[in-house]
DNA sequence: TGCTTCTATTGGAAATCTCCAATAAAGGAA
DNA sequence: TTCCTTTATTGGAGATTTCCAATAGAAGCA
């Protein structure tokens, strides 16, 4: 479960409620692991059932109590090895590429629109992963250490590259289905490497 | 639901059993949506309770009867609906950028060796998708119409520059490690157009 | 002969995640 | 004054998927 690695993570830098841990996901990581509120609860009690973090109980007079986790040594352990470990194969799952299969059905045009309308979502995308490195990049009050934070900006920097590949792929297919490719049959092309414009 | 339509779709060109649906699937498009063998029984079974496909029992003395699945008139028009939908706004969700944002926990190699374990291991994957176009390209058999095989090597294509993207990235940032940029402060470059080589 | 693979389907358990609702008090906006 | 948002946690329902096991005859291999 790799929730719970992300909430070990966190933890690692100090503790943090439920509540809290939430708020932190929302400005770091959502952009590749949105993480559901309940499911972080959830994940938490897992988490300390499991000895792999503690939980002290903070009573407020004004709201419900806090309950603030702490990540064990058994947690730290656990946590450096998984980050060591080789990265699992990941399975692949597009729904829109079912689409795109059966995309064969429509008339150009409609298929075409299809494309255009996935890459209008894509920019739109791209657009708020900006917003989140400007929002990252004040700092959020506390500063993380410079080494920290670039490997934050790395995996904002992955997000970019995924969709402008993506957004280059949708504009050269609509290309090729605007040329009328198919009726001399299909060829899978090379990918184009990618290198820094000028 | 999107194995449902995937179902729909295939259903689309002919009549099917779950057994014969599950090769069809791990031959065309097993890279971008891989199903599991009882999912698509249990899936075939919705379909049929929801009056989108319909199902004959066709008995065998040597093996079990086979259940064959036909696409109705209103699984038709769903299916067609659903193809012509604007496409829906997809979750990232990659366990390996967890890995990526702790790494700065790691010296240097080890971060870089964790990201050279993944792009050989997205080598191997460039390579299994090569093999999985020879294996269209042949037919399989039966020929699908032009257009159609043509959508089909554009979702092989666009595995090809996703991958190829994320190759990039990955070489890309070792670089980056290597030069140490992260002491100079964090930098997010704005990501490369892609062309074509020569 | 024994082992594996292929054909063909079914059912259960469990993992992971989303969505929704309930509780409860404070503070700010309209 | 009423309504919405924030803080803070809990619990249940359901969707989707994976994994595993059972059944069973036939064919091919060593």
């Amino acid at each position: 479960m790799h929730l719970e690695h992300a909430i070990l993570g966190f933890l690692n830098y100090g503790p943090f409620t439920g509540y809290e841990l939430k708020r932190v996901f929302d400005r770091s990581i959502r952009h590749f692991w949105p993480a559901d509120q309940s499911q972080i609860y959830k994940t938490l009690s897992k988490l300390s059932d499991k000895g792999l973090a503690s939980m002290d109980i903070v009573h407020q007079d004004d709201r419900p109590s806090r309950k603030v986790y702490q990540i064990t040594d058994a947690g730290r352990t656990q946590l450096m090895e998984w980050i060591r470990r080789t990265p699992e194969v990941e399975v692949v799952r597009e729904p829109f590429l079912i689409q795109v299969f059966f995309a064969g059905l429509l008339p150009d045009e409609e298929a075409i629109q299809i494309l255009e309308e996935k890459a209008s979502e894509i920019r739109a995308y791209i657009e708020n992963l900006n917003e989140v490195t400007k929002v990252g990049a004040q700092g959020d009050g506390q500063k993380a250490p410079k080494k920290l934070q670039f490997y934050w900006f790395l995996t904002v920097d992955h997000g970019l590259w995924m969709m402008q590949a993506s957004l280059d792929w949708l504009e050269e297919t609509i290309e090729r289905i605007r040329r009328g490719e198919y009726v001399d049959g299909p060829a899978v092309l090379d990918p184009p490497r990618r290198r820094r414009d000028g």
